[in-house]
DNA sequence: ATAAAAATGTCAAACGATTGACATATCGGT
DNA sequence: ACCGATATGTCAATCGTTTGACATTTTTAT
């Protein structure tokens, strides 16, 4: 059987409050029994029971994370850096990948309350998921508007959109087009086309905006690039993530279109598996190591204080990532 | 405050202990009582406390997850495979990025200790971590030798590195290096490298193994590469992962040696993502699907019965995905 | 009508740790 | 020798749920 505290009382010669006060480092304690303590802790291997303690009303400090799928780069390099902060403020992540299915991220959310955890960290893509209002607990949402009281950290996508277009405007494209997935209203993620079509129309151009189906194979995703970009004479596009632009660069080849000349490419996202693997890909950056520490600094503000007011919008700077595609 | 089992008792008409029944589906039973504690539970959003009923020794059904970095997209879809086949069986996976760092790993299996959890999953690169025997925890692991009685899970490391090194031969290659990362003793990856040696030896040609020291960024392995590849006249390079093998083929470019005429090229993983957006490339697929169900029937199996006896080892066969750079 | 089966209730002891109230003992300083 | 600070102990309640023992009532079958 596992060391429980009394255990450890009896092999330290103590009582089973001290150990508790030694552990907690309650009240006084002088440096031989702590010693004593610890050297018996350490003898059984003894780890106090979490489940235990936070029956007492302790924290669990385990911290929902949901998102899409941690499989896809940008997602697994985000949720690793959470993870990372996290465990270093001594938190743990309950690791949960929604598949973009409403369903899945309502059980999600059951589970994890049943886990008692201390918050969430969503950024799946799913909208409308009215649970997340119900349960009085402390969230924060990446990129994602889940409901009005919770706040969402996101890259400047306008800007973005903007500065992507502008950049293949600048390398001399004219016919430049989107390719962008479904749009779902709220979803801060619109903001790429926006700042697209504002900077197009500020340029008198036409915006050309086609939505890739999220849920397409990326072979057949690539079919249909290939079938746009065979009926478009397009010499920009502006790929609203990095791996459809990593396609796109694909079926220029197979079309012979040379890249930039007759053919100038934009990626989003800049993860450091794209910036190390293809840093021929110009793209525009989302700086990942300040949305990742955003995210749990306000969720632990909320956690520590359910009061405390906090934005409603957190929006984070991007950062053009010049490759030679654009 | 969140609802707690009395409440629902109150709200449905019954006591808390027909409540408890009704969950557990304990005793017996009418259909209306059910329906009556059910409808009071959806109306307070009930959620039992896992804490307090782990308590009483229920499971936790929490399972560690410990992976040197999700970020790494052979990790991320490995994991992302093993977190979705627990979920569907109820499990929930507690996320563990030991960076590599053995006193990291030693801080996550304690932690995981404290947590409870049913079980562990572990596919980190430290080995002579002690603690894993000490804890009579279920725990399988991944490509890797922990003590002798933690199965391990792995593909066919061996057959791949022959057949990754057969491949460089019959598309013309005499002069095949390896590159790969430090060699651990007791490291089931070994066997790539020894798979290599086999068949060259077969062949009568003269292994020539480079050591890339697995801690180097993208950018300085790819320095290192250059370098190599300059000093040495390589026409068949098999790289032990499929990342490396993408730095070959950008300092092949760089040389201007053309893949796969002057220079042959084989990775290792094959993940989906190398597949779909790399399928240039010539690679040993390992078996993730069948890999994630393994690790977790056999934790599952451990878990319900702590005494079953697994074989030490189990093998799966690895496929040769025939891309164009060999 | 009657016995067995089914349904529900009451009560209380776990599970492992925390914590407050209170008692007691040891120590140094004066 | 006495005070206060320091150190440790005993005891019991608490967290939310489970579960067994036992009692009681209702239903069903004969």
């Amino acid at each position: 059987m596992k060391p429980k505290l009394n255990d450890v009382a009896k092999l330290a010669g103590v009582s089973a409050t001290t150990v508790s006060r030694v552990i907690n480092n309650h009240g006084y304690l002088s440096s031989q029994t702590k010693e004593k303590v610890f050297a018996a802790m350490r003898e059984l291997h003894y780890q106090p029971n979490n489940m235990a303690r936070s029956l007492q009303g302790k924290n669990t400090r385990l911290i929902g994370v949901i998102f899409s799928d941690i499989s896809n780069p940008f997602f697994g390099e985000l949720v690793s850096r959470i993870e990372k902060i996290l465990f270093a403020k001594n938190y743990k992540v309950i690791l949960c990948n929604s598949a973009d299915d409403p369903q899945k991220e309502r059980d999600y959310l059951q589970m994890l309350m049943a886990n008692q955890v201390d918050g969430i960290i969503a950024g799946a893509h799913n909208l409308g998921i009215e649970e997340y209002q119900q349960y009085g607990l402390p969230i924060i949402s990446f990129d994602r508007y889940l409901s009005d009281n919770i706040p969402i950290v996101s890259s400047d996508n306008y800007q973005g959109g903007w500065l992507a277009t502008q950049t293949l405007h600048q390398a001399g494209a004219t016919n430049v087009a989107i390719f962008t997935g479904k749009s779902h209203a709220g979803s801060p993620t619109n903001g790429r086309r926006e700042g697209y079509e504002a900077y197009l129309t500020a340029q008198q151009l036409t915006p050309h905006v086609h939505e890739l189906p999220f849920e397409l194979t990326p072979a057949l995703k690539m079919m249909e690039i290939k079938t746009i970009m065979t009926q478009h004479q397009y010499d920009g596009i502006f790929c609203s993530d990095d791996l459809t632009a990593l396609l796109v660069l694909n079926v220029a080849q197979q079309l012979s279109l040379t890249v930039p000349d007759q053919l100038r490419v934009v990626g989003y996202d800049g993860t450091a598996l794209i910036r190390d693997y293809h840093s021929e890909l110009t793209t525009v950056e989302q700086p990942l190591a300040d949305i990742s520490t955003l995210l749990v600094s306000l969720l632990l503000q909320r956690i520590e204080d359910a009061n405390c007011t906090l934005e409603s919008k957190y929006t984070l700077p991007v950062k053009l990532i010049k490759g030679i595609t654009a």
